[in-house]
DNA sequence: TGGACAGATTGGTATGACCATTATACCATC
DNA sequence: GATGGTATAATGGTCATACCAATCTGTCCA
């Protein structure tokens, strides 16, 4: 695999939404107060004010903020209205307990990959997507020059072949933020790719029993992802 | 609660992001082709080319299209890349299958509520919140008149109660748009509310529940929101 | 007290222009 | 034949300015 990456090339409004929205999160704005004006905002960024409007579309988009002609852009509660593509951007912010946040995010994913994982036991899909991403997983692993951003992508790959071999849509929609979340966690990623061995260990396990797949045999694999959650945020307690 | 609700004034970009939504969602627009140029775009709906932008910028932030200077707009594949606010439409398009949807839907609710009830176990938060939030459902229900989406309203007044309670940021953002998706979803609302005294009687357990909560009597309330969601679904086949 | 009106504030839309990036075809070089 | 450079067109990104439309606020008057 080469070492290099598509450089990012952001637009001018994409970093004024960037700006606003860590500004938000971070509470630099609270829930209900007015943004300042548009023409305010755009001389402050230094940007025109259609420029300035790409990123408060964006933000409104998000839940982040209200817009309302004649009365102002109001900023809301992203726990009530934010979109799931915020998660990402909350292990990040300084008002939110990182590990807190990591904990929720690992209990989510299980709640949803059980589920995801009934649905499978009960259409009996064909595994060898799944086994190819795993195989990639592992002979990423072995090579041993990996870095964590890295294996989280394969890791995310697995994900993903995963939720579509459950065939629900409603699941792919639910469970890929989240596990996006997971893997750019900025913590998260060393204490989950502490032991990659282990995390090839517990995919393998999930593809042998793809190939079989049974609602009996299910609780231990749960078992399986519980505790190695249970060990990753005991390793996250431990860093602190 | 009065039946008055605000009117909604829907901008010129909205309509136009409507438009293009429904019409990718349906399936007119496949993942991987490229959308008019925004100049035909912009003629074609009779909008000036920064209202089509504010439409289009829109569709980005829900991860429904992506646009890059120099080779156009690019219809994404929203079931890897799609914000959670669309399964509020998804019930609508005629390319899924309602009844899945609502399945998947009712069962990913599920597997949230019972990481959200065990989080509520682990915490022992103040019931009051939710209790008086289920005490106006039951009383919007002992009226009589109510209207389904009342009742919804209500519905989802209790969750956000409960997810409050459970005071993670992540399980809010996570469980809001799927209870949310529930509410606004086409045929399922006549299901779920068939018989809306059991509705009261399982929001009066879980309040029971929410004095003293604890892991021991979990699966019984668990027990019961399963009954519920099968006999939601089984109604919900049967007026197929 | 309450309603009507005027003005200021603020977001929404329209025009027209120009810049930056991409794609394509063509050509020169090796 | 393959590679790399170059001109050109297509297309999204940004800018500047103006005007429309909804909201808020204060004032005045009945």
């Amino acid at each position: 695999m080469s070492p290099l990456r598509p450089v990012s090339r952001a637009t001018t409004a994409q970093a004024c939404a960037h700006q606003l929205r860590t500004a938000i999160l971070e509470g630099a704005y609270h829930p209900g107060v007015r943004l300042p004006p548009e023409r305010t905002l755009a001389t402050e960024l230094g940007v025109t004010r259609v420029t300035l409007r790409t990123a408060l579309t964006e933000l409104a988009a998000q839940g982040l903020v209200e817009q309302v002609q004649g009365r102002g852009t109001t900023v809301l509660d992203f726990r009530r209205s934010g979109s799931l593509d915020l998660l990402a951007d909350l292990g990040r912010v300084s008002t939110e307990d990182p590990i807190a946040v990591a904990r929720d995010l690992l209990a989510v994913r299980r709640a949803l990959a059980t589920t995801a994982l009934e649905r499978i036991a009960a259409v009996h899909p064909d595994p060898r997507p799944v086994a190819a991403a795993a195989a990639d997983f592992a002979a990423l692993v072995e090579t041993g020059g990996a870095s964590h951003p890295q294996l989280a992508q394969a890791d995310l790959a697995i994900v993903a072949a995963l939720l579509d071999a459950t065939g629900s849509t409603v699941l792919s929609m639910c469970l890929r933020p989240v596990a996006h979340a997971l893997a750019v966690h900025p913590t998260l990623l060393g204490a989950i790719y502490r032991e990659p061995a282990a995390n090839v260990l517990g995919w393998a396990a999930l593809v042998s029993w793809l190939h079989a797949p049974s609602t009996d045999h299910l609780p231990q694999i749960l078992q399986l992802l519980r505790q190695r959650d249970t060990a990753t945020l005991a390793a996250l307690e431990a860093s602190r």
